[in-house]
DNA sequence: GCGTTTTTGTAATTTAATTACATTTATTGG
DNA sequence: CCAATAAATGTAATTAAATTACAAAAACGC
């Protein structure tokens, strides 16, 4: 574990000298790690020996270790954060910060990914005899991008983003499709209605989407993309670069699942692109390009 | 810098005696950090000061200091690494290598990023009386999610996946237009042409896509997304993460630019869309949600 | 308020790291 | 091939750092 969050964690138990000790260090961690147990020892205001014990109590074996670990902490620790943009930034700061709250919400999505319900979708998927995909504003384009890669199989996709259209398709969905409904918030009425009516036609309907929210209620499974509220400052970014990430695994899941046929026909598809395209000067043909 | 990239790379440069401390080191670094100087000089068979001038050697402070180095070398080194799926993988197995390899191609393509051509790119962007993008395949789909980011400004701003209506668009385009032409590989023939058209129309050409590509020759301005040529297994995927989180970037950059008054405006636009959804049970709405 | 436990500090000890200098080993010009 | 020189390495001494043992002080219960 962490040893800064653990340092946090068990301050309450720490005696008097030793909160100084965690104090100072916590105050520029940074910095510590390069201070002599004696250096550390006066600026606590605290004998060296204490800062030694200190070091035992976080289950060191003495002070270089615990600098060790605290340089390994520091180096590990949250790789990627989520920060925000400031008017003043230079584009290079605002092109870091944007990549690297990308790169904390996919962590983030990651860690908190629903297994079980991930199984669930790749096997409804799976066995769809059609899959359509909805959603609105910045989650159409999600949607557009999921059709795009599950038509390259031979199960009939719908996306559209009429709403007739849409209520159309909805409504003829039989027992065993599939309705992925896009939406970072889970709070657009024309998606809940376009899944409920799904709903009752006993389609299953799954949803990518914020946990607990109106939309979910209406899913039948909820694969949740649990960006921070604070990602996306003037639009959804993050999140919905997340919800494109999920996409990808569930068809890596459908194709895997789908067995080696299927991947054989896949390969097929692509190569029929090859001559939309200029061939490559310095390297073989790669069928596995498709833009 | 890594300090084991460092001892790697420096290894011809280094005495004898000195290839003998780093071969221990390399052998086993996790262990080599909890070593004391005299036990390593041992085991390379040489002596302390050796140890020391061989710390030196790599720009630290002394053998502690280097160890705190190293130390953090693992514990930073590569967090995320492109891992490929395999057949047999359980479904969190690859989800999590899905993750990952997409925040691997997102690191590297910020860190390869040319911040001069994002500069130009951007003040292109802001200058233009018009903005069109154009995709073909997965690329489409990034193409439309940039129209569905600038739409919210009011500069004229173009896509269509019709390669009449593109050809259509690009030939009445006027110097200080920008034309965005966006393809993985670079080498898509119809968009190649679509950006030559365009340069005669003496329009600004940025292109995302493969550094020297056909495509990239093309283009006035390139932002390259150099995603490992393996990450994308059956189709793209992070490939197409990069090019969206770098379209992000640019419409950042575009909103900073445009100054406080263009985001009072973004603003406006967001909260027109607040009747068309359901409001949150447990927090006050939130105008930068937009789906 | 007195005995006990816990906490903290002082001083001594041990261990580790570094420096200064000597020796060996390579390198080059004659 | 052999001095002369430079580079590399090792030995021993020095210095710095960390730890231990023990004593003093503070906190706590009765």
């Amino acid at each position: 574990m962490n040893l800064i969050d653990k340092m946090h964690r068990d301050m309450a138990q720490f005696s008097k000298s030793e909160r100084k000790v965690a104090a100072v260090i916590l105050h520029d961690p940074k910095a510590a790690i390069h201070k002599s147990i004696a250096v550390l020892a006066k600026l606590a205001n605290v004998s060296e020996p204490t800062v030694n014990r200190f070091c035992r109590r976080l289950d060191t074996k003495g002070y270089p270790d615990f600098k060790l670990l605290l340089a390994q902490s520091l180096a590990k620790g949250t790789p990627f954060v989520n920060r925000h943009v400031e008017q003043s930034d230079s584009t290079a700061e605002f092109a870091s910060k944007i990549f690297e709250s990308t790169m904390a919400a996919l962590n983030i999505t990651r860690k908190h990914i629903d297994l079980n319900a991930l199984e669930q979708a790749i096997d409804a998927l799976s066995q769809a005899p059609k899959i359509s995909f909805f959603g609105f504003g910045a989650s159409a384009s999600v949607a557009h991008d999921a059709q795009n890669k599950f038509l390259r199989f031979d199960t009939p996709v719908f996306f559209s983003d009429d709403l007739l259209m849409q209520r159309m398709t909805v409504t003829n969905a039989r027992k065993g499709d599939v309705v992925v409904c896009i939406s970072h918030t889970g709070r657009t009425k024309a998606l809940c209605e376009i899944a409920g009516i799904a709903r009752q036609t006993q389609a299953t309907v799954l949803g990518i989407t914020a946990a607990d929210s109106p939309l979910a209620r209406e899913c039948n499974i909820v694969l949740s993309t649990q960006v921070p509220e604070d990602t996306d400052v003037y639009m959804p970014m993050a999140s919905r670069i997340a919800q494109l990430v999920l996409i990808d695994v569930l068809i890596t899941g459908y194709t895997l699942r789908s067995g080696p046929d299927f991947r054989d026909r896949l390969r097929l598809v692509k190569e029929s692109l090859r001559d939309s395209r200029f061939s490559r000067e310095d390297a073989p043909q790669n069928p596995t390009d498709s833009d």
